[in-house]
Formats: structure tokens, C-alpha cells, sequence
DNA sequence: ATTTTATTCTTAATTGCAGTAGATATCAAT
DNA sequence: ATTGATATCTACTGCAATTAAGAATAAAAT
């Protein structure tokens, strides 16, 4: 693999912080991939993914605006960087030749 | 993440011994993975992850038959469960659903 | 028959991602 | 002041990913 790579975890944050825009901040991401993964995630993980990714040069973050809402700490917005959105295309690439490279047979594909 | 239990590297792997069929041993997976990826891979990295997944129940494996080929040790050949094939759908059609949630703009294409 | 060369798998040890548990911070409502 | 809701941060553990060296098998060369 790579040096700057990408766990499966984190593409799976990243790919969410890009599909948030600019209301990708961790809680919200938890609960955006919480209902597409259709299980439960906890924020520590999702946080510890964030952090590495922002240290290997996918993210940058600041600090949101103060918002009307009841309480908690000031958001950390998440913003993929243009060298992420070149990883994720490689990596999603890659799959799709991987995947029209499989023989699906008819038995193969009553599994699915 | 807890109900899959398949790694980044792992599900590469995965699908290239869907992709090879009845070739699917060690060192071929890696040759092939090499020429995909574009990079340099270690046999020890691929066979550990087919040990890996054989043990979680992604793979099956039978000693191959004898070839005309110059010497070496038997070759293990591994095959796809039908479990394998469901997850690999279940996150290929995850990924999918993000990247058509993601607004991409003029200069983001520009960078891809 | 012994050595050399080619091919493949195995094991041991290290690094780093994934996930848990709990602490910390902020503000509204009671 | 206390409770409840919203949010981040940190320290820790398990296991996936990777490296590096070694062991096993067998044809070909001597």
C-alpha cells in the first residue's frame, strides 16, 4: 500500500466529510454514517479518525460559528482537502476495475 | 464498523481472488494486486491477510495441483464464500451511495 | 547424488488504524 | 444550583497492516 494511506474507516468519515459539505463537523458525521451504515458508531472513533486524517494532510479544520442551538462546545468544521478527493478517485478506481474484473455467475449472483 | 471486520487491504485482496478464480494463490495475488495498485507489495502482507480472512470465514483453500513449472512449494489455492460476496456487495454499495451524495463542483473535478 | 536456482508459503516482530470509555466544555431550562 | 442536551478531546486496548527473515518443495544443472 501507500505511505499516505487511507484506513477503511477513514475513507468511509472522509467520504462523508465530503458528502457534508460544510455541516461536516463529528457529531453530525456520526450520525449521517450511523444511518447509512445502519449501525451504531461511537464519536471517539469517528473523532480519532478525524484527527489522523487532518495530521496526514486529508482534512483542515476550524472552528464554527456560534450557533442558535442549546449548548456544547464549538463545532470543528472538517473540509477535504484536494489531494484527499485525488486518494478517494484512485481508490474508487481501483475497485471498479477490481469489480468488472469478477466472473459473477448465476449462482454468484442469487447470493447477493 | 464492527459487523463486517474487513480491513482496507483486506477487501483488496478479496476481490482480486474473486477476480482470479481458480489462479488464486499467494504470490499471484500479489503480482496481480502489484500491477493494479502501481506500487510495490510484500507476500508476507498478502499472505497474512488471506490467512486472516480464511480464519474469519471470507475464504476457503485446497492445495493445488502439481504444475510443469520449474519447483516451489505446493500452491494453496483460495476461493470466495458466499459470505465474502455478500459483504463485498454491502460495501461497494455503501461507497456507491456516498459518492453520489457528494456536490462536486467545477474546480474539485479539475483536481481529480 | 549433490548443489544450485526458482517458486511458494510461514513465522515473528513491529507499526499504526479502529474502537471504547470516560473526561471536559457550553448553554438552556428547571 | 442542578439537570439535560450538545459537542469535543484524550488515554487506552485490540487487532489489522506491514516488514523482514526463514523454511519448504522441487526442477534443473553439475
Amino acid at each position: 500500500m501507500k505511505k499516505t494511506k487511507l484506513g477503511e474507516f477513514e475513507e468511509l468519515v472522509l467520504l462523508t466529510v465530503a458528502a457534508l459539505q460544510h455541516d461536516a463537523y463529528g457529531v453530525e458525521i456520526k450520525r449521517e454514517l450511523e444511518t447509512r451504515l445502519k449501525e451504531k458508531l461511537s464519536v471517539g472513533s469517528i473523532q480519532s479518525a478525524l484527527k489522523r486524517m487532518e495530521e496526514k494532510g486529508f482534512l483542515t479544520s476550524a472552528f464554527g460559528e456560534a450557533t442558535l442551538k442549546r449548548g456544547g462546545k464549538r463545532k470543528r468544521i472538517y473540509h477535504t482537502t484536494s489531494h484527499a478527493l485525488k486518494v478517494l478517485e484512485e481508490m474508487r478506481a481501483i475497485r471498479a476495475d477490481l469489480w468488472r474484473s469478477i466472473p459473477l455467475t448465476a449462482s454468484d449472483l442469487k447470493m447477493i
